[in-house]
DNA sequence: CGTAAGATGAAG
DNA sequence: TTCATCTTACGG
C-alpha cells in the first residue's frame, strides 16, 4: 500500500466556468448586497464562496469592478498537480470523478470555507494563475446548469471535447 | 416567526 | 429520479 502524504501542491486547469452579473436574474448579486453575497461586490480576484443545498461549498471568483457585483463560478478543473491528494480528498480513484464540478473541486483541492472574501492574487493557500504557455483552445458558451430565471443567457464556457467535465 | 427554494452530488 | 441537509431570504 502506498503511503501518501497528507500535504502537498495541488494544481488544475480551469476547463468549465459560469458568468454571473448583477443584471442577471439567476446571480446571487441580482437583489443586492446581503450578507451571504457580500464579497461578490468586493475586488476583483476575491474569493466569494457559497454554501448551498445544505452541504455544498461552491467557489467563484469576483471580477469587475468593487461594487458591481459580478463574479465567475468555478465549475470543473482538469487535475494536474496532487492527483493522489485529490483521491484522498474526494474519497475516488476515479480521476474523472475528482473535480467535474463545482462543490467536487471545493472538495478535491480541501478549499477551506474562511477564504470567502480574501484574495487569490497574492500569497494566498489558493492562487489563480495565469498559464505562461497556454495552448490553444476552443470555447463553447452554452446553458448553465442548475439555475431557474434566466435561462436564456449562455453563460457557461467550457473547453471542447474536454474529458473533465460531467457530460450531459 | 414559519417556511421553501437553492449556481449540487450520490445513490437507486 | 429521489433524497440528503441547512442557511438565507422573504412573507405574514
Amino acid at each position: 500500500m502506498n503511503i501518501v502524504p497528507r500535504e502537498g501542491v495541488i494544481c488544475g486547469r480551469i476547463v468549465e466556468v459560469e458568468a454571473y452579473t448583477q443584471g442577471d436574474s439567476a446571480s446571487h448579486s441580482f437583489k443586492g448586497k446581503t450578507l451571504r453575497n457580500s464579497p461578490i461586490f468586493g475586488d476583483a480576484g476575491n474569493a466569494y464562496i457559497y454554501f448551498t443545498y445544505g452541504m455544498h461549498y461552491c467557489l467563484n471568483i469576483v471580477n469587475g469592478k468593487v461594487g458591481q457585483g459580478e463574479a465567475v463560478l468555478i465549475r470543473a478543473l482538469e487535475p494536474l498537480l496532487g492527483i493522489e491528494l485529490m483521491k484522498l480528498n474526494r474519497k475516488t480513484n476515479e480521476v474523472y470523478n475528482l473535480t467535474n464540478g463545482p462543490a467536487k473541486l471545493m472538495q478535491a483541492l480541501g478549499i477551506p470555507k474562511d477564504l470567502n472574501g480574501s484574495s487569490l492574487l497574492n500569497g494566498s493557500n489558493l492562487q489563480l494563475k495565469i498559464p505562461r504557455d497556454g495552448q490553444a483552445f476552443e470555447i463553447i458558451a452554452d446553458k448553465r446548469i442548475g439555475i431557474t430565471r434566466s435561462k436564456e443567457n449562455l453563460w457557461r464556457f467550457y473547453i471542447k471535447d474536454s474529458p473533465y467535465i460531467r457530460k450531459k
